[in-house]
Parts: C-alpha cells; structure tokens; sequence
DNA sequence: GTGAAAGCGCTAACAA
DNA sequence: TTGTTAGCGCTTTCAC
C-alpha cells in the first residue's frame, strides 16, 4: 500500500504539502516546479488516500446510509436510483441496509449508526414497530432525512404529491364517467395514506359525488394484499365500477381478483394504480397509473441531507415539481352501461 | 463523542485493557471486579468503537461492496437480498455501488477500490464494455468475487446451475408433447449464456429432437428484449410450438409478443422462464418458470468471498443444491393438434 | 493482571 | 514557499 509519506519521499517534500496539494487547498502557495514534482510522484506511485485515515482525521466517511424494508419492490428500487445517482455526484456513496435487520440485530445497528460509519441516513418508512425504533435511534445520531414521508422537527423529509397524483387519478376516473368509485388504501406511515386517501375524496367531492366508507378498503403495498382488498370490495353491497390504489403492486393484484371473481378488466371494474414501473406494461390489460417522480424524490433526500448536515437544520419538502403525469393504458374504460341486478 | 480513553478511565482503567476486553481477547487475564467495572463503565457511556480508528489501525472496514447494473432487476434484487443476510450475518456491510458509475467516474472507482473503503468486492457483471475494466482494475485491488457467473484464476466466482435449470425447462416443455422448441437467449456474459443454450440443446438431443438454428433467437434480459426476440421467432418459417426464455423478464415480453400477434398462449405457444419473481404470479396466464435458488447463491458469495480474503485462493463454484424447480403455472401446456397451414 | 507506548495514514496549525 | 508537529481513536506488544 502506497502511502502519502511516500510520495512525499518521492517528490522530495514533506507530508503536509502533498496533502494540501492534492486536496486542492486554497490557501497553499507552491512553486510550479514543485507542483508538477508531486503530481507525477502522485501518478508514478499510483497513490489514493486511505479512507480509514482520512476519516478518522476529518470525522466524516463520505458514506450515506440508506435503509429501506424492501430493496426489491420496483417502487424503491426507482427512489435508491436517485439516491446513489445524487450521492455519486456529491462525491458520497451509499450503503443499503434493511431496516429490520436494524433494528433486531442492536450491534449492528450502533455499530451501523454510532461509530461513524455513515455521515447521514436516508431512512424508508413502512410504519412497523422496528421503524419508529430505528427513526428515534438514529436520529439522535446522524442527520437523517425519511423518503416518501413528512416529519416536523430535527429529521428531514421529502415526499412525493401524493395528494394531486390521487387526485388526478380520481379525476380520470370521474372523466371517464364513473360515479362510484373506491378506493384500496396503502398501510403502514398514516400521513402517506392519508395524503392519498384525501386526494380520492377532494376529488369525489368537487364532482359532487360521494366517498363511501363501504368503497374504501385496504390495499397495501404488495399484489397479495391487493388481491384482498379487492376481493373484499367486491363483497361489498354497493360496489364500485372502478377503483384508485392507492399502489401499483396493489393494483396489480386488485386487476388478478377481478379476473379471478369474472369480472372483467376495464369493462366490469377500471383499475388505476399509483406509480408506474415497467410491468404495468406488461400486465393484461395494461395498467393504467400516475406517475410521480421517484427518482428526482431520492436524489433530493440526498441533498437535502448533505444540507441538513451542514446547517443542522431539517427541512421538511413536498415535491410538486415535475407534476405526477397521468399514463393511460388499458385497465380504464367508461363504465358498462348495463348495471347489476 | 465518547471514545475508549472515556470508558477507561471511568473505570480507572488503561484503554488497551477496555479494547482487549471488548474485543474479547482469549488471552486476556482479568480479574472478575474489573471486567465489570469496565463493561459497566461501557454501558454507562453507551460507547461505540470509532470505526474510522478501527479500520485504520486494523487495515479491514467490515464492508462488502456490491456492483451491479441494474438493482431493480427483480432476479437480482433477490441476490442482493441473500449477499445482504449473509453479510450481516457475518458482520460486514454491504455498499451497493453502480457498475457504469464505477466505470464512468475513475476517481469515485478508485476512491471506492483502492482506498480501503470495502474488503472485497461482490460483482454481478452484464458484458458490457465497463464490465471488463471493472473487473480487471478491481480484482488487482481487493478480492473479487463473481455474481452468477464462471471464471478461473484469482477472481472468484459462483454460478447457479444454470444448465440444468434450462435443461429442466426443456424437458417440461417436451414432457408436455412439444417437438418444435425454440430458445429466447441471454445476451452479456458468454457463458452464462451458453450454460443455458446447452442445456436446452442436450434435453432436445436426449429426447431425438432437433435443436433448430431458426429457432434461436435473442430475448436479452428485459421485457423489451423478450419482446423482440419472440417477435422475430414468430416470423421464422419453422415456428416452434414452445419456447424457453433464459430469463423471466424475457419470459415476460415474449408472452406479450404472442398476444400482440394474436396467437394464444398457452395455447398456440407454450412459454416457460428462467427465474422465479413474485410477477410471474400475476401474469395473464400465470408465467411457468424454473426457480433457481438466487437468494443461496448472494449468500454463498459472500461466504466465498470472506473465504477468499483469508486464504488469497479464489475458488469457483456451481451451486447445485438446491436443486432448480419447476413451478408449472398457467403458460405452458400440449400443443394444439391442429397445425399451422 | 494491568499499564505504557508506539503507530496505523492523514490533516491542520504553526514555524521557519 | 515549505517543513514540523500533534493528534484523530484504536490495537497490540512489551514491560512491570
């Protein structure tokens, strides 16, 4: 291992300039001649600082950590794109980590979070008992920003609109004349649900139409609970002729029970999802979703948590910019005519 | 930040007795009233080790970088998810970092590798031309280790058994009566590639077929591809009547391509995957796959690559057990008797 | 059984 | 314009 001293050595200077040197130190005023010494030892020796050290002499890692429940979910998957896109620019890199191991495993979680191995945590929320456990924890440690999710005070928070992409959905929906509508809730962090389950009943209402209790079931966050949920909207006595999931792996199993209680897909029941990942292309009929920007919401969380480090002050963000954008495809259709018995 | 000369002296004690303690070392000689005086002192300061000051004095961080392309891939996330249990079951942590960003950027790539910031490096790779810069550069720094895929030398690796899975795959479709089968290959890596045609060219061999060149065409590694290559293979004057696709999401784009040409499946076209993924479930029909233990082999990694850290020998290895299994859904059946004019 | 001291590789403050 | 030094927090060797 090639070490600062011994380009140092090489170059014939001391220690303390080769570092200035290669971390651009403004302040440092050197002959050219001795410029171009140190660089081509730099090169000849093929020479990178260590981390360890530099860590431990600037208490600060260059590492971002960021825990989420379920790294598979194509939902996450697009906001942990952003993420490592915007850390990668801003010189971080980032570690994943499952908030449940976290949060069961205690050593690993201090070592995790007190030892200074990450400079900051990007932290996804399902609303189990391990978060809030691994939130107050952290928070008290490192600067922390939750993603898809709204926070007051010392932990930072970005979250997508889910308000208008709930709406819009809702509204395409009463545009396509449907007048009885349900909608499949999310589980888990209550103000994300609540964001979307607000935007379905503004919706309904500025039409003049009704939100039912009876048309509001749970839908989760995976296709099996999907599946339930719509199965039990369906077993409901005044059942909608189309639905908001408030998720698209939701209504990616809501399409499966409709399919499997023959009712058709769009012509018996429409079907609009939240978020749109590849497979909705794929799906028979093709899903049709709101789509919200992930990706630009995880690479915000990352800047938001470098500045919340640096000012120690926490922000708290809603991101209306780009607006979510309705993708029509073929689970949506105006309501059959003919009504049931 | 509480430090180990804190703990020690609370407990009236020197810091190398506190760092031995903790770090249960067998040869330390302590008398019973100072272990707990100490171990008391700890708790009461809620002490971490610093993990900069670790890793520097130690030479070793207790991370596992992860390379991969794209961690959105449903069968990747699932090796991710086995490499990330088992690393935390060994202590480590796992960094996940992108292949093209590693390429792209040299000094994030050096930062990453020569720096010391991982102990090894877990590396999933696609053929692409970043793919062998990143593999060359990297494995002359830190150990390497190969994701699904087959080398020699010093550059570990483990692969799923990936000729058998297809060999299965194969079988099933003749089982069923077929006799005209065509392969939807995998681009990238050669011989993971291969590994999959032979084994769909032995099973037709053992059976008296004929493993026609018409019906071999490219499905790659997304749903795109998938739809492609099965397009181009309906064109074919020697249409198969079934179809393997080395790759669900193949797989996926390939059932599309059917219904697109109104050409049923299962009925006029029987397709089967590579790769179980919870989608496959909620296809319209259900997709039939062969299921390859992915989350075992994320984890055997891992153990390869801690192995190979100690001993300096890399060692290769195909992961028949499990063994791969068929999951028969919706997909596939017997031919029609009826025959194309 | 326990303490003292050296040093991992780096940065920053101060001297020269 | 450059060199010297102290010290970040830890582990480990050797001395007592």
């Amino acid at each position: 291992m090639t070490t600062m001293s011994d380009v140092a050595k090489l170059a014939q200077v001391s220690p303390g300039i080769v570092s200035r040197l290669l971390n651009e130190d403004e302040t440092l005023r050197i002959r050219d001649e001795t410029r171009e010494r140190v660089l081509a030892a730099a090169k000849e020796l093929d020479y990178t600082p260590n981390f360890a050290a530099r860590a431990l002499r600037m208490s600060k890692v260059g590492v971002i950590g960021l825990a989420v429940h379920d790294a598979s979910n194509p939902v996450y998957s697009e906001i942990i794109e952003g993420a490592q896109a915007e850390a990668t620019r801003a010189g971080y890199a980032l570690m994943l980590a499952d908030v449940d191991a976290l949060a069961t495993d205690d050593r690993l979680f201090k070592r995790f979070m007190s030892s200074g191995a990450v400079d900051g945590l990007l932290l996804q929320r399902a609303g189990t008992a391990s978060d809030s456990f691994v939130t107050r924890v952290a928070s008290e440690r490192v600067p922390t920003v939750l993603l898809n999710d709204r926070t007051t005070g010392r932990i930072g928070s970005v979250a997508a609109d889910d308000y208008a992409a709930a709406f819009l959905a809702t509204r395409h929906l009463i545009g396509l004349g449907h007048r009885e509508i349900g909608i499949l809730q999310v589980d888990g962090v209550r103000n994300r649900s609540d964001r979307r389950t607000r935007g379905w009943r503004d919706a309904l209402k500025q039409a003049g139409l009704e939100a039912r209790k009876s048309q509001v079931t749970m839908g989760g966050h995976t296709a099996d609970q999907g599946w339930q949920g719509m199965h039990e909207m369906l077993a409901q006595p005044e059942r909608p002729t189309a639905v908001f999931a408030a998720n698209v792996l939701a209504a990616v199993g809501a399409v499966r029970a409709c399919q499997d209680a023959r009712l058709e897909v769009p012509g018996g029941m429409s079907i609009i999802g939240l978020h749109d990942v590849f497979l909705a292309e794929y799906l028979t009929p093709r899903l049709t979703v709101v789509r919200l920007p992930l990706f630009e919401l995880g690479a915000q969380a990352v800047r938001l948590l470098l500045e919340q480090r640096e000012s120690g002050e926490a922000r708290h963000l809603t991101l209306t910019d780009p607006a979510p954008v309705l993708v029509v495809r073929g689970s949506t259709s105006p309501p059959e005519t003919r009504q049931y018995a």
